[in-house]
DNA sequence: AACCCGATCAACCGCAGTTAG
DNA sequence: GCTAACTGCGGTTGATCGGGT
């Protein structure tokens, strides 16, 4: 006999998650550190599997995560891997610090296949594409042996597209990859977390500051999921990669991120223990002119009015 | 104002490799 | 060595949003 089984499908929760169960989540995982996702639902009350639990914190809620659209720098980056790697989303994800697969994975499918195409470049092989063949009314089959491109992949086709075999060694000898060796943090090693490693977000500076500082990193954050909508007013002047109090880690820090710097282990504690607070029974809206301190502002912020994001 | 449609992205599904019993 | 659970990955789906008509 195995193991017991990861989860009982029955009467467990699906679909968007609710600012309570981030919160579960989080406190849980601040306290607990990350291991064994099977065990984090039934510990953390949470009604939904592991797998889930997983997903969101990976996806969404893991502190490092830089949010936003990629950069220029970050699309090059992943259409080079991509060619040599193919669709390992996750493999391409480690060479960009704080970015997750499937975030690349939907850049991918959404800007980056599309760009190429209009570059005339196929975005499987990387190679360009035939020139169209010239329309007709009733497309005749392809002679024998020739290839009715273009066309676009099925996704058995597009699994087994030519994918260069890096031989999986870590793209080492004549494969290496110029980036690869980014010294930044690879999502898919994510290290056992504990809470005094979690990078606690500095104060957030006035919305007037906003562009002039060049980074704004800490301003707001956008709590996207079901709600980015709802912190359009504090993150205006903001893009979503700026949002992110994480979003400086591998970037150039502007300086007043380092004006931060030393108050940062006791916003550590704040951060946790504001994380490891029950909700209210019915939280009231808090006014923003309630939120004098800093790090509430900042949650408030964060949430656009609520210190957990609404939904 | 209402509707349509494309774009976006969080979350789910299912598979494969790994590992515990 | 076998079986079944666990974990991670890639593909896909569906809800939501915003722009156009």
């Amino acid at each position: 006999m195995g193991r017991q089984p990861c989860c009982d499908k029955v009467g467990l929760k699906k679909g968007p998650w609710t600012a309570e169960e981030d919160q579960k989540l989080i406190s849980f995982i601040l306290g607990n550190g990350q291991c064994c996702w099977r065990a984090v639902p039934k510990l953390a009350g949470l009604l939904r599997c592991g797998k889930s639990c997983r997903l969101r914190w990976t996806n969404y809620l893991r502190p490092d995560l830089k949010r936003g659209l990629l950069s220029d720098a970050e699309e090059k980056l992943v259409i080079d891997l991509h060619a040599q790697l193919g669709n390992r989303w996750s493999k391409i994800a480690s060479q960009l610090p704080g970015r997750t697969d499937n975030e690349i994975k939907n850049h991918w499918n959404t800007h980056i296949k599309k760009k190429l195409k209009k570059m005339g470049l196929d975005p499987l092989t990387h190679k360009p594409l035939p020139p169209p063949p010239p329309p007709e009314h009733q497309q005749s089959p392809p002679p024998a042996g020739v290839s009715p491109e273009p066309r676009p992949p099925s996704p058995s086709e597009e699994k087994a597209a030519p994918t260069p075999e890096p031989a999986d060694s870590d793209l080492g000898g004549d494969g290496e990859l110029l980036l690869s060796k980014s010294p930044g943090f690879c999502t898919d090693e994510v290290p056992m977390l504990h809470p005094d490693e979690i990078m606690v977000p500095p104060t957030p500076l006035p919305a007037s500051t906003c562009g002039s500082t060049g980074g704004g990193a800490a301003a707001a954050v956008s709590t996207p999921t079901t709600s980015y909508s709802t912190s359009a007013s504090s993150s205006s002047c903001l893009t979503r990669d700026e949002d992110s109090p994480f979003a400086f880690m591998d970037m150039d820090l502007p300086e007043f991120v380092f004006q931060f710097q030393t108050g940062l282990d006791d916003m550590d504690a704040r951060w946790r223990d504001c994380l490891m607070q029950p909700l209210p029974p019915s939280p009231a809206p808090p006014t923003p002119a309630a939120y004098e301190d800093p790090f509430d502002s900042y949650l408030l912020q964060r949430n656009g009015g609520a210190l957990f994001s609404s939904y």
